[in-house]
DNA sequence: CATTTTATGATTGACGTATATCATTTTGAA
DNA sequence: TTCAAAATGATATACGTCAATCATAAAATG
């Protein structure tokens, strides 16, 4: 009825205590056939590791760090909040958590707080990367004082992170076209995209694979080519509101980017805009607001709540050297006005 | 830096380690002034429980009880390789899970197998609910016996379960009739429902929100009176095609309930099912590859994963009576073909 | 055979909390 | 003032693992 410990696991296989520890936690000096006997043994009661045990006894404490860029841009506050909801949970299992915060899209800033992850003495960095090998440097110098290092929402160069939490920002491009796509009926079409910067890797790619399901599965429509917003709310404003007045033709919208709130009014104040068929990036209070009013159709999310915790659970295994635990898929999220999360999901009981 | 402990507290606020226990494991008979020292320290100095000392100490195990439907139904088998999967990795924190298979929408047997839970002493349950009042008495004991009690997939009487973990189907049913008429590009056409039972409550609550939407947003839409399949494939097969035949104007179906072996078996050899659209329920091997080779279009998907997860999560909170963890919200999930999850099919499955 | 390696045994002290006991002090009521 | 009740202090043990030490036993080496 009891858990067996290991030193039931050593009485059975006839050694000693230090011996069955020699060789669960591979120590070494040990000889084959005890090695034998004591596997024998573990596999026999069906012994398994007390990890509060252990983590107790290691004195194991996880000193995280997050690199998010700064600023006030919808979903990384969104993140944000999420982070600290859930590193203040986190406290009481010993997992420290500092949020750094940095200039976006700069390499040299992502480099300098890199630099100070270095000598901020981390188990486990979570940082939203950039393609660019300047970060390098900085990188191989955690990787060789063995600090654990992943990418999350967009990725590191792929020689120096051990894991990237995020979601294919091609498949995200593609579902959007899929959703467009049908969305038509079948009839002719024209569509604006709208996008921060296509040197911005998981931009392009959402491109990419949204003109690629478009030209694969819907050839009566015709995507006209993205409009450059910098991901800035008033860009995307005028922008969507310049395209709907010069081509009157277009019957669908894709923001690839972020400035929703922008796309959002000059949606408000088209006249038309209802019969168009519109599809954005991230669930944020604008957003779903914009859902439930009909402005737009389709939100593809990313769901940064679970890529939270899955960097959280990502970087502990690779602390502990453990292997991941079974975890949810990540994957392109699809909101429409009628699956939108409520916001107290889980009714507490009253009395015992 | 390093994490204080309940001696420091207790050093802090000028009493004995054994008044701040006795403070925060609210033993009572404890002054109100000191319950006000041992609170002041607790925050001045950020204490924080550090739990795995005391689950250690306190040597709880957890043991959990999952009721779910047996059969070899390709959602439930999902769920139960999640269950084992993940039941697996708990036993390193001394979590047991027993899984328990009883006839499925069977109300006699879900009230015996609660009864065998009663005599078994398990500290939580998951049960794949039935929503009838001969379930009250049953868990009325279980509550008695301080057993945390949960409803999974498929709700319990309400005065008696501490939680629902599962989608709002409603909800589900309403973004299946969203996704349907948004791909009619404002056309008229006329929509086939198949439907286990209008008795199972789920069944019941996503015919209900689908007809809500298109009443409310695609009155050129018409919808055909739900075709009852009892969830078998060979019977929604024949169903689907003697309604493609009879109704040559049908322009999408929507399957409520499960068999969809038999939808895509009959699809596959309808001439004219290209034109049709087609939502599904659950994300399976079938579903999956019928999606890809676009014989239908959408599928609504539970996330049995997350569900798992939360239940485990749930339950263990309230086992130890405390807060629930920031989790991530269970909706309906939207599947195209080109938002898939890159997981290998983890079911080999045989037959529907 | 003597000597070095290598393997094993026996034991111990953290780690931080839960829980219990017993002695002692303080408080409140008679 | 006196005595019971309430509050506090001091202390000890257990939980299972990690990590270390030291002594001894077995095996390999020349």
């Amino acid at each position: 009825m009891k858990n067996p410990t290991l030193s039931d696991v050593a009485e059975i296989a006839g050694v000693s205590y230090a011996t069955a520890d020699r060789v669960i936690n591979k120590r070494g000096n040990v000889a084959q056939k005890s090695v034998r006997k004591v596997e024998e043994a573990m596999t026999a009661i069906g012994y398994v590791r007390n990890v509060a045990a252990a983590n107790l006894s290691r004195g194991r404490i996880y000193r995280l760090a997050f690199l998010l860029p700064k600023g006030r841009n919808a979903f990384f506050n969104q993140m944000r909040v999420h982070l600290n909801q859930i590193a203040n949970h986190m406290q009481s299992e010993r997992v420290t958590v500092d949020v750094i915060e940095l200039a976006a899209f700069s390499t040299e800033g992502l480099k300098n707080s890199l630099q100070s992850v270095i000598e901020g003495n981390y188990d486990g960095v979570a940082a939203v990367g950039l393609q660019n090998d300047a970060l390098s440097a900085p990188l191989k110098r955690l990787r060789e004082q063995g600090v654990a290092v992943i990418g999350l929402v967009s990725d590191l160069p792929l020689e120096y992170r051990a894991a990237y939490i995020g979601i294919d920002n091609k498949a995200a491009g593609r579902t959007a076209a899929r959703l467009i796509g049908m969305s038509h009926g079948g009839s002719a079409g024209r569509i604006q995209l709208l996008a921060g910067s296509l040197e911005a890797r998981d931009h392009e790619e959402r491109v990419d694979g949204f003109r690629e399901v478009i030209f694969e599965d819907f050839p009566n429509l015709e995507i006209l080519d993205p409009i450059m917003t910098h991901d800035d709310a008033s860009a995307v404003r005028s922008a969507t509101a310049d395209a709907l007045c010069a081509n009157p033709a277009i019957t669908a919208l894709y923001n690839v980017g972020a400035g929703n709130s922008g796309l959002i009014a000059a949606l408000e104040d088209h006249s038309t805009s209802a019969s168009l068929c519109c599809a954005a990036h991230e669930l944020t209070a604008h957003t779903r607001a914009a859902l439930q009013n009909k402005t737009i159709d389709f939100v593809i999310d990313q769901r940064p709540d679970m890529e939270i915790n899955r960097a959280f659970t990502v970087l502990r295994a690779l602390i502990d050297a453990r292997d991941i635990p079974p975890m949810p898929d990540l994957v392109p999220t699809i909101y429409v006005r009628d699956n939108l999360p409520t916001d107290a999901p889980i009714t507490p009981m009253k009395e015992a």
